[in-house]
DNA sequence: GAGTTCCTATGACGATCGTCATGGTCAATG
DNA sequence: CATTGACCATGACGATCGTCATAGGAACTC
């Protein structure tokens, strides 16, 4: 099914996207990364850059998703929310705050041209929603309140790469986090 | 000092930026917009392109800051909040979810050679946070404790509009807005 | 072995990018 | 009047962009 250089170029956009942008990233910047054939491009992705984009998005939204998905089943919330942020936190530091959110990137400079673009964006933020809002539900907390702080998580986590980015710091994000788990500590103990 | 042309070329780029980004906007694109003249682009921006998007960034940061600032001087926090985001409410539905924030679009694609776009950006978004900090610190709050409310709010704020242009929805704003307004009362009101 | 399908190599297309050089206009200054 | 400097018009530069056409090779089916 999927070539292996298939794959390769869908993860190499979504690598250079995080650091360069939708627009900045060339598709000759896609093959020298993956080191995937030139001509197959749109053999792969009759529809171009968009399509390529799209399958980037998608991979890096499950990817992301899985580890908060281990981490709920953790059982603990709030361990959850460190799990999100964790890993953003690997990526900002390791890349000395030249990458952030493929997603965001994507999302920020798609046109109109290109809605399923938009589309693919906003189901991955809302699977990460789910997966931490179901987390808060199995914690008792009612599933309104949950799926609106889920959504106040993924917001402020992914508002705090960008501030980090312009910082070079990880600080925003800590003190990011740090208010988060509080909320979210509040909320599983009102609950019960 | 700043000729008119000058500072219109200064208000388009912000205002492509939000809709198509930085790379996504070319020099020809503020041309067009703003109707200034092409030949002077090099005597009022020496720099290039990376100049105007730094003093675009600045009038961006300046502007919003003023509103944030007018509402936080009614003396309630939580309007402080709603200002800042009734901004981009209105800039989100106006422009259908094309356009977002020019300070977030800058920061997300911002290159090496151009540390002090980052630089800028982070000054915008750090005078955001002193004016809603103020605001907090105004009404009782500590100020450490007013400093993280205030960046957890930038953040949030600045994610949710992400959210809701890939949404194509204003609904994860409210959601947003709501949870942080609870959290400024119940601050304020732990506070007194 | 012939035919078919998947994948890749190579090179080019028109368009657009940021940048800059050159020559002009026009107001202010001496 | 002469000179200067700020500002604008035009056109081009090399590079890079996304896209695609053509052709070759590899593997599999009959």
């Amino acid at each position: 099914m999927g070539t292996d250089s298939r794959e390769r170029m869908v993860r190499s956009a979504a690598y250079l996207f995080r650091e360069r942008g939708y627009s900045g990233t060339g598709f000759r910047d896609v093959i020298a990364h993956s080191g995937a054939p030139r001509g197959s491009i749109y053999h792969h992705f009759p529809d171009g850059k968009a399509q390529l984009a799209e399958e980037a998005v998608r991979y890096a939204g499950d990817f992301l998703n899985a580890g908060i998905l281990a981490a709920t089943e953790g059982g603990d919330p709030a361990s959850a929310v460190d799990a999100f942020v964790g890993w953003w936190r690997q990526v900002l530091i390791k890349s000395e705050f030249r990458a952030g959110c493929p997603i965001v990137a994507v999302t920020v400079e798609c046109h109109d041209d290109a809605p399923q673009l938009a589309a693919a964006a906003a189901a991955a933020f809302d699977r990460w929603q789910d997966t931490l809002a179901t987390g808060l539900g199995n914690a008792g907390v009612a599933d309104d309140r949950a799926a609106r702080l889920a959504r106040l998580t993924v917001a402020a986590v992914e508002g705090a790469t960008i501030l980090c980015r312009a910082h070079r710091d990880v600080a925003p994000l800590d003190d990011v986090v740090a208010e988060l788990k509080d909320m979210t500590r509040r909320a599983v103990q009102e609950a019960q």
